[in-house]
DNA sequence: CAGGCAAAGTTGGAGCCACAGGCGATGGTC
DNA sequence: GACCATCGCCTGTGGCTCCAACTTTGCCTG
């Protein structure tokens, strides 16, 4: 059956099946393009074919001069939640529960709003607004990127600020402000990374990321939006949701 | 700047500009790989590897024979929503908001849960479950792929059964039980579609799929989970979290 | 013995060519 | 005018080769 399928097929369908079923380990090495052309008796085009299609998976890195691996912990989970207990950080959380440090980078300045981001906050095309750019990193190595756009009115300072650490919860800040956030809604879909998102999140090429569009409500009036960016095969994002409370 | 970038990046480029801002509008033909070798100036390696990233980027689709065009409807988004007005369906719902024919196809029968169901529905392995394997199409055209696991008791029937049209959502036929579901926990990830899945779901290479894992909790205990594939680039996930409500 | 350097191996980019098979348009035939 | 066969174009697959950039290893020299 496997007969008329391209070559390049088999090698990737065996190769897959020793790193799923664990024949070859988190880090060990993948025969290389001359080895693959040797052991399955196949061209080098089928071979760097095949190392492209498992690289795309997510399965193998490979990295110039130094070979192909099978990609370190092939998804270990921290999960990122959306109902967590307040003031406490859904990332603070995860990076703790898997043993990892985490840090931050932001910056904050004052900016015109996109149209799009105008719209998300209901206000005109180019008003002005506090954004905030964020890196949080999990042992120095970057995992997310955030991008928040804030009313200019409950912002703090509208002087551009940078710094590290862990900064505040949306839901805190605005309670010290005297504004309580009564919902927050998400939209969460795939797409492709910007080469400056895969270049800093180091993403082997192929390995798409996840989205999502969150915006913090007080009452019928949107507060605060952001744009959260991260691999989507090494988080999870967990929701746990009420029925008709 | 794009001096030393390699040179499909360059087609890449253009050819993205031109499909983003209209240039190419959906259903326009891209230049064949020869077309493109001319116009760039660069070889066929090139010219095959750029065609190849738009359509892992999903901007276009090639057809042997027939050449490239650009993604019809470069994705319109219903979106895929959790809390949704019992009983109504969610699929059903984004179908029809987007002017297509929701259909149903799905296939009950007794099957015995796998570890990683057993785990989340806290059965011991291999106990006895209702498994219900659902296909959503619309207009005909498969867009998701559930597959859910329930427990024996609460199930109807035990005798393998299958059926197109709507079912009931679980909410409603476990009220019907005289069971309150409480609670539904959702976790989110990307992966690499199967290839039946990727078949199904008529997905070009490349597109991963967003995987919903998704459990309907009575009190403490947990009465149905299922496992929800659909193409995240097609669709959004809309969350919307009432905070200490 | 240590440090540095060169060689070997590896990936990623790029070019060229060939062939099978699908698709479509063109032209010729009935 | 309708229908069909053929031919050319296009993609996907695959083979071979070369080169630049990078890593690792191990040897050699100081």
């Amino acid at each position: 059956m496997a007969n008329s399928d391209p070559v390049y097929l088999r090698v990737v369908e065996d190769l897959r099946r020793q790193i799923v079923d664990g024949t070859l380990p988190p880090g060990a090495p993948i025969p290389s393009r001359h080895q693959i052309t040797r052991k399955y008796s196949v061209g080098e085009t089928a071979a760097r074919h095949a190392l492209r299609v498992l690289a795309q998976e997510g399965l193998i890195v490979g990295r110039v001069g130094s070979g192909h691996r099978v990609r370190e912990k092939p998804i270990l989970t921290p999960s990122y939640r959306s109902r967590v207990p307040e003031p406490h950080n859904p990332f603070a959380m995860d990076m703790q529960a898997s043993g990892r440090q985490p840090t931050w980078s932001w910056r904050s300045e004052l900016a015109e709003a996109p149209p799009e981001i105008a719209q998300r906050l209901q206000l005109s095309q180019w008003s002005p607004v506090i954004r905030v750019r964020f890196v949080c990193r999990g042992d120095g190595r970057p995992m997310q990127l955030a991008t928040s756009y804030e009313l200019v009115e409950f912002g703090q300072s509208q002087a551009p600020e940078e710094g590290t650490g862990e900064r505040r919860s949306t839901v805190a800040r605005m309670a010290a402000n005297g504004t309580a956030i009564t919902e927050i809604s998400e939209s969460v879909h795939i797409r492709v990374p910007q080469p400056s998102e895969s270049d800093t999140l180091e993403l082997p090429t192929g390995v798409q990321v996840l989205h999502v569009e969150r915006t913090y409500w007080a009452g019928e009036r949107p507060v605060e939006t952001s744009d959260i960016v991260f691999p989507g095969d090494r988080f999870r994002l967990v929701y746990g949701i009420p029925v008709h409370p």
